[in-house]
RNA sequence: UGGGCCAUCGUCUAAUGGUAGGACAACCGGUUUUGGUCCGGUCGGUCGGGGUUCGAAUCCCUGUGGCCCAGCCA
């Protein structure tokens, strides 16, 4: 039998797990282009808490795209700093990953490399890139300076590559106290990137360490260790959140001097932020120390192993997690994302019964002797395709829920009132005959009587307007049911700064006593059900007992009732403010304003001699770069304002931090392009090609625009056949564009464009196919 | 304040110079022995100002707003 290899392959969009952005883009174009012939992704944690909703968006990925392109994934603990972390996290970590559903491919330790990291220090000492710095915290703080000022070097920074090697053998054998020294990278005091202003590699702890025990007296930084151990594993991509963006630059500059080509790439994307709740490590740690909660499992916390107490299936995590998206933009997901999934799982995998959770007791007065005391009742709907059915114990005393009675019925109430008739969930219609009440007048018990006609049919003449759920009075097993909502009651509970604790619900969970019918009496633990007309419940796997069984609500049912008659128990009181108007202040300023003196003349004569506009001539006089290339390129071809636009448009875009010198494009070739459009020999459409490849091989644009056949088409007989093969071939958008969407003229422009490579008169193809699609409407 | 990043329906997210689309939410209706599910429909958006282009959410300039960086945390 022979092992299929894995290779990487790209997925088409139907059969990704993770669906298409910005970071699977990167993949598959490192796939394309071969700068990577397979995919390695991990995920390192560290080990100082529980795995959050948060870090399921970041399994789910990593894990996701290893899956999807035949890859790999690593889990690596990030286990550089001893005092924090705790091995049971570890365990924890991994069980909940797995019950996510996801299998490591390699399980690592940041510890697994300690000696290879050790030695890659020893390296960038040897080579002059590192240092040991003898300054005090509080000094090397200082001489960091700050965002706006640069630093100043450490009086350590010079010190003999010898003694730097001799200092740093001895930090590791533990001889210096905690604080003495730390290694640093040489690199620079000034850099505008505070990460860069020599970072430490490596501090002083004497502490013990789970896994390597007393072995290390020094211990890595994450910009030196996390790089590293991704290199060391061939990582391919190496995904974190938003916040590390600014360590990109030390990754890099780590990796490229320590490995050889392929390296390892950081790509960084905005964290899950959910409605009403924290998803903070550190947040979630005050909980369970404040006892807020009842540990790291409350079914409250947003933690996996929270989730799971809760009763949340792991499918629904993983189809949340993608349904929000990977993007760079900071967002905050509407919990109401979270419950959709959970209940669009949960719809076809709890089977329906019924419990009563506010319990009011009924007794049906007039049951026939002949009335079932079993009812047999699918577990299922008719629309879930799914088999099975139990027996439902029926009887004279009954109980229902509370709700489902209103003395004082309001208006479109479908339930119980008196004199009114309702249906009992696979048994009769009754009606409500009597209402008992205590001394305090409140309601005791209803007295019903049973239609014994609509036993599985519905009578006849008249319409039962609601049916209700019930539970057995004898036969019935007392049960503890813990509603939940949201932890917090408003929606960014760290908004308002440390003190998030204050925004905490103090209704997140309400304990009821009620009933469930005997049938789910001795199920096992995490079972989950529809409580028929109340929510999706799991069996609590902590505090439920065979004679006492406990119930959590993992979600209500969507309850349109609710919402129009307010008589929810979960106020929505905390509506989105209304959106702070948006300052409409666009003040003008001059863009000559902040002009270099000595520029104002070349400034003047752009804008007074070469009728440049005044952004353009701005921006190109206070450029000397930009300058010279204009006024060279002016020497070649006399259009001062179009050549401006290329340099200010084009030329711009792809400066980006560079010299317009290490650009393969020369002013006298960006003067021949624009003669070209100008001349009407080429298209603008295909200019922008053609500089595409003058940026790539530095070729002259007429010797590009010939060998590519790319002169203007502008014959009108020509063009009008494809207009009409393009009009012909979408004869959908030539109706809707008749029945008023004009924007489709740009649709057809374009295919237009496309069919010609681009060679098409623009101008000339829009009128024609105005012309084309008025004519014959 | 220097640097980095970001900005599209209420929310999340597509559109890679060529039809602003989807999902969630909301609203209306249909089906229904769950006020569930399902089905159909409605509502609703490119942060402001300039520019380039036949055509801009997308490219350029600028303004505004938000997030991140001055740990020997990660």
């Amino acid at each position: 039998m022979t092992v299929e290899e894995a290779k990487p392959t790209i997925p088409e969009d139907e059969e990704r797990s993770v669906s298409p952005n910005f970071i699977t883009d990167v993949i598959d174009e490192d796939l394309e282009t071969h700068r990577h012939q397979r995919v390695a992704t991990r995920f390192p944690p560290e080990p100082n808490g529980y795995l959050h909703i948060g870090h399921a968006k970041a399994i789910c990925l990593n894990f996701g795209i290893a899956q999807d392109y035949r890859g790999t994934t690593n889990l690596r603990f990030d286990d550089t700093n001893p005092t924090t972390e705790d091995m049971r996290f570890v365990e924890a970590m991994k069980d909940d990953i797995r019950w996510l559903g996801f299998e490591w491919d390699n399980l690592f330790f940041a510890s697994d490399y300690f000696d290879e990291l050790y030695a890659m220090a020893v390296r960038l000492i040897e080579s002059g890139e590192a240092y040991v710095d003898s300054l005090s915290e509080e000094e090397i703080r200082s001489y960091r300076g700050t965002v706006t000022e640069p630093g100043r070097e450490s009086p350590y920074r010079n010190r003999a590559v010898a003694e730097n090697l001799d200092l740093f053998e001895r930090m590791r054998a533990g001889e210096f106290p905690a604080g003495a020294h730390v290694l640093r990278a040489k690199i620079d005091m000034a850099a505008r990137n505070m990460i860069m202003r020599d970072p430490v590699l490596y501090r002083i702890v004497h502490a013990h360490h789970y896994r390597t025990g007393d072995a290390w007296h020094i211990y890595p930084l994450y910009d030196f260790a996390h790089p590293l151990s991704d290199a060391l594993e061939g990582i391919t991509h190496s995904l974190c959140s938003l916040e590390f963006e600014n360590n990109r630059e030390i990754y890099d500059w780590l990796v490229d001097r320590l490995f050889e080509d392929p390296k390892p790439h950081q790509y960084e994307f905005a964290r899950l932020n959910l409605d009403y709740t924290v998803v903070s490590k550190r947040k979630l740690i005050n909980l369970v120390r404040a006892d807020q909660v009842t540990g790291w499992d409350d079914p409250r916390m947003p933690t996996l192993a929270g989730l799971r107490r809760r009763g949340v299936t792991p499918e629904a995590i993983r189809s949340f997690a993608n349904r929000v998206g990977v993007t760079k933009a900071n967002s905050r997901t509407d919990i109401a994302l979270l419950e959709h999934s959970i209940r669009d799982d949960l719809n076809f995998k709890a089977p329906r019964v019924m419990a009563v959770v506010d319990p009011l007791k009924v007794v049906l007065t007039n049951l026939p002797a002949d009335a079932p005391t079993e009812i047999e009742a699918s577990y299922w709907p008719p629309d879930v395709p799914r088999e099975g059915s139990r027996s439902v114990p029926f009887g004279r005393g009954l109980y229902i829920e509370q709700s489902d009675f209103a003395e004082d019925p309001p208006k479109g109430f479908r339930r119980l009132s008196p004199g009114q008739e309702v249906r009992l969930r696979y048994a009769y219609v009754i009606r409500c005959d009597e209402v008992l009440k205590d001394a305090s007048g409140n309601v005791t018990e209803l007295r019903c009587s049973v239609d014994p006609d609509t036993l599985g049919k519905n009578p006849e003449g008249r319409k039962v307007r609601g049916t209700i759920h019930w539970v057995s009075a004898e036969r019935g097993v007392a049960a503890e049911f813990r509603l939940y909502d949201r932890l917090f009651r408003s929606p960014d509970p760290e908004a308002g700064g440390e003190d998030f604790t204050t925004q905490l619900n103090p209704d997140s969970l309400t304990v009821k006593r009620g009933f469930v019918e005997p049938s789910v009496a001795t199920d096992p633990p995490e079972t989950r059900y529809q409580f028929e007309r109340q929510g999706y419940f799991a069996r609590d796997s902590v505090d439920s007992r065979p004679e006492a069984p406990v119930f959590n609500r993992i979600v209500t049912l969507r309850d349109s009732w609710a919402k129009s008659s307010k008589g929810s128990a979960v106020a929505h009181e905390t509506k989105a403010e209304p959106k702070t108007p948006k300052q409409e202040t666009a003040h003008e300023t001059d863009p000559a304003a902040a002009l270099p003196p000595e520029r104002v003349a070349v400034f003047d004569r752009y804008l007074d001699e070469l009728g440049l506009s005044r952004s353009d001539a701005a921006l190109i006089a206070g450029d000397e770069e930009l300058s010279t290339f204009f006024e060279e390129a002016l020497k070649a071809h006399d259009n001062p304002q179009g050549v401006a636009n290329w340099i200010v448009n084009e030329l711009l875009r792809e400066r980006k931090g560079k010299a317009v010198s290490e650009l393969a494009v020369e002013a006298t070739g960006l003067a021949e392009l624009v003669t070209l459009v100008d001349h009407g020999v080429i298209s603008s459409r295909s200019a922008k090609d053609v500089f595409g490849v003058m940026l790539e091989s530095g070729r002259s644009p007429r010797e590009i625009v010939k060998e590519q056949g790319l002169e203007q088409l502008s014959d009108a007989g020509a063009l009008t056949e494809v207009v009409e093969s393009v009009l012909a071939a979408h004869p959908d958008q030539v109706a809707a564009y008749r029945g008023g969407k004009s924007g489709l003229l740009g649709f057809f422009v374009g295919q237009v464009m496309r069919q010609t490579q681009g060679r098409a008169n623009p101008q000339l193809v829009r009128e024609l196919v105005d012309e084309s699609l008025k004519g014959d409407g």
